[in-house]
DNA sequence: GTCTATACTTGGATAGAC
DNA sequence: GTCTATCCAAGTATAGAC
């Protein structure tokens, strides 16, 4: 892969607008904010990417890619509700840490002030959405709390938790909050997944009732 | 109460305040914008509010006290999880129609831009939280239910719910997903009230495993 | 490709007439 | 109290030198 000083200037104005959105939101994310922090001239952003809204959603796409492979991984290997819960739980405190779901709630409601930007987020949105719908299919498995709860609705719900959680986290500085949250969703998940494994073998192996452990 | 020409106009500039932020985002609600749909002068904003932010904040608080009246009657009522479930879905809608939450999400992340917002945000965030975590403690209860979700953390998940529930159906002008997300958590709710109702009369009375109402 | 300089627009905020 | 007029800061975007 050639590295041009051009590619170089690029990269650098991508994470100037994570930073930026990140730091001081969407109304604060301006060319003039962003160069900044990339150490370039305002100029280029327009330069390289035609506008400061270009840009931004550039900044969506590099959150999206850096973190779909960190969190396919991490979700592969849930294959209970209760990894799922403790999957999606470090999955939170990382993206909280990084902010990457911030950037994401920063271009969901800054494209309430830009036409058209609304449904340029909602695609980019989409992978996120779809993987933790088939993160919830392995984990509800084909048993009955797969019926108590469709994947379809509990991968939206999942989402729009993130979300909010992150907007209330963020908003004063207590995590601990979310992710009492997120504890709470663990010992649920638990009981479900017992459920589920009760319901599965069809009435004629209810030998134990014990809660069965899913490290 | 006397009624002054001036405190019609700070009405109108508040009502003004509340549309734009619904429409236009925080990004949007500039004194201009809001003055416009007030139908003055872009000066009385700073006259009667001092600054932009004041004036958002005071939107804010007419938003939360237009509210709060009505959902205190909605949730006295529902005194099982099931009920506050179908009441939460019944106020999640009145409130996508309105734009009320609408409003405080865009104050939080706004807050984001501007030094000491978040702060007051969530100083006037307070109230929603206390509500939903009274309504909590109401529909859940001494039952075991209680124990299951302690009301405090429950309302954290129900007011991120709301939230990120919000964006998403703002986002893809979608109200049929969030709405599904309700419907999904009130079965739910009839199963935990259940729990509750077998649990609580201490190991004596287990007459009955059918569905119980809750209308 | 990157810079400086600049044209143009919008927004926050104030002054002063009425 | 409300308006018009205005100042100033900040933002988008472009032109042109290097």
């Amino acid at each position: 892969m050639l590295r041009t000083q051009s590619a170089d200037v690029r990269a650098a104005l991508v994470t100037g607008a994570i930073e930026a959105l990140r730091e001081t939101g969407f109304a604060g994310a301006s060319a003039r904010e962003i160069a900044a922090r990339a150490g370039c001239s305002q100029a280029l952003v327009f330069y390289h990417f035609g506008s400061v809204n270009e840009l931004l959603l550039a900044a969506l796409d590099e959150v999206s890619a850096r973190r779909m492979a960190t969190y396919q991984e991490l979700l592969a290997h849930a294959t209970s509700v209760a990894a799922l819960a403790e999957s999606a739980r470090s999955i939170f405190l990382q993206d909280l840490d990084s902010g990457h779901v911030r950037v994401l709630v920063e271009m969901i409601t800054g494209a309430q002030s830009v036409p058209g930007l609304g449904e340029q987020v909602s695609q980019r949105l989409r992978p996120w959405r779809e993987l933790a719908e088939e993160a919830m299919r392995r984990a509800l498995g084909r048993s009955a709390a797969a019926a108590l709860v469709p994947p379809g609705e509990a991968a939206h719900a999942l989402v729009a938790g993130f979300l909010g959680l992150e907007l209330l986290a963020t908003l004063d500085g207590d995590r601990d909050a979310a992710l009492a949250v997120f504890d709470r969703a663990h010992a649920l998940a638990r009981m479900l997944d017992v459920l589920g494994t009760l319901r599965l073998p069809a009435a004629g192996a209810r030998k134990s009732s014990r809660t069965q452990e899913t490290t």
